[in-house]
RNA sequence: GGUACCAUAGCUCAGUUGGUAGAGCAAAGGACUGAAAAUCCUUGUGUCACCGGUUCGAUUCCUGUUGGUACCA
């Protein structure tokens, strides 16, 4: 019998963590998380991460792993998932996989280039230089080593210049030679379960989430978290916002309407990514009965 | 009650010396292969409060009405 992983997706806050559990505990198998910001074990209540009741109705992967120090990437999260996959699938058909990290899911589903991993040095020195010489001077230097990428690719995205620039210089080749994007094969089968809601009750959902959010004690986590703000893995809705406020640049009512703001903007921005792709079976989230018969007639 | 000022996009406002209008924010749409909850791009038709008047033509000028703000009673 083949093997299947289950990819339950969808925006922010539409109710994934709740359909999930059940499906895992219908299907009698385990959850990895597909979330970019759950990992880091210091981010909980702002990342809606699954408590601890909900992670011992079933086990979960890849949740409160990482230390926000930690370098991480969707290229780690490939090789690591299907490392894991091979485990879970010698005891389960079926492995169930959830959340919205976009880059991620493709990571899985579609595989990602090889590709060396980035020297924190000479990250360092190309923001150093974007810094000093703005975008102008990192995309002059963009079309001196890799003209066919510049040409290509957006002229304001000064991080994906960045990033061209650190793989021409590490590996003294055209960024636009390393780039494949071939899909890769797996040898296991993929579905697709997408859970939306109408916008305005999606939206309102994530309102009330913040507020509870508040409630659960987002500020004093926040707090905690304000020393190593400059950290990427803070940079993150519902963290930065709250620096804002610590900064004393923002006031208080106006941060968190700002966390609603951007976790709006979040799901939209996903949904528009999800939107392209065909392979998604979109279901209502509380729709626990046809999920189930996705999962299971495949 | 009197006087003055205001009423234009979902919000805050600009503007048209009379030829039916534009910014910021919100919102929507989109891009996307290693820091992706990141980063970046595109999009502004609205009875110009309402009823009349003047005018070839009124959102603009005038009368009145309604609502708001301020001051005076």
């Amino acid at each position: 019998m083949s093997k299947k992983l289950v990819i339950v997706l969808g925006p922010t806050g539409v109710g994934k963590t709740e359909l999930t559990l059940q499906l895992a505990e219908r299907l009698n198998t385990e959850i990895i998380s597909c979330d970019s910001r759950q990992m880091f074990k210091e981010m909980s209540i702002g990342t809606a991460r699954p408590t601890e009741a909900q992670t011992k109705r079933v086990k979960h992967h890849f949740v409160g792993n990482l230390s926000i120090h930690n370098y991480y990437s969707c290229g780690r999260f490939e090789l690591e998932v299907l490392e894991l996959l091979k485990e879970l699938f010698k005891t389960k058909d079926t492995v169930i996989m959830t959340g919205g990290s976009m880059l991620y899911i493709d990571a899985i589903c579609k595989g990602i280039d090889d590709r060396p991993e980035v020297n924190q040095e000479l990250r360092d020195s190309l923001w150093a230089r974007y810094d000093k010489e703005g975008i102008d001077g990192i995309r002059e230097e963009l079309v001196k080593l890799d003209p066919d990428y510049a040409a290509q690719m957006d002229p304001h995205n000064y991080k994906r210049i960045i990033h061209a620039l650190e793989i021409c210089l590490s590996t003294g080749q055209p960024y636009s030679k390393l780039r494949q994007e071939t899909k890769k094969e797996r040898d296991f089968e993929i579905v697709k379960i997408g859970l939306n809601l109408p916008r305005e009750e999606l939206y309102d959902r994530i309102n009330k989430r913040v507020d509870q959010m508040m409630e659960e004690g987002l500020l004093e986590e926040a707090k905690s978290l304000y020393p190593q703000r400059e950290l990427n893995s803070l940079n993150t809705v519902g963290y930065k916002e709250l620096f804002n406020y610590f900064d004393g640049t923002w006031d208080y009512d106006y941060a968190v309407s700002m966390i609603k703001q951007d976790s709006r903007r979040y799901a939209k921005k996903q949904l528009t990514w999800f939107r392209r792709d065909e392979e998604i079976h979109w279901i209502a989230p509380t729709d626990i009965e046809e999920a189930v018969k996705i999962s299971t007639n495949g």
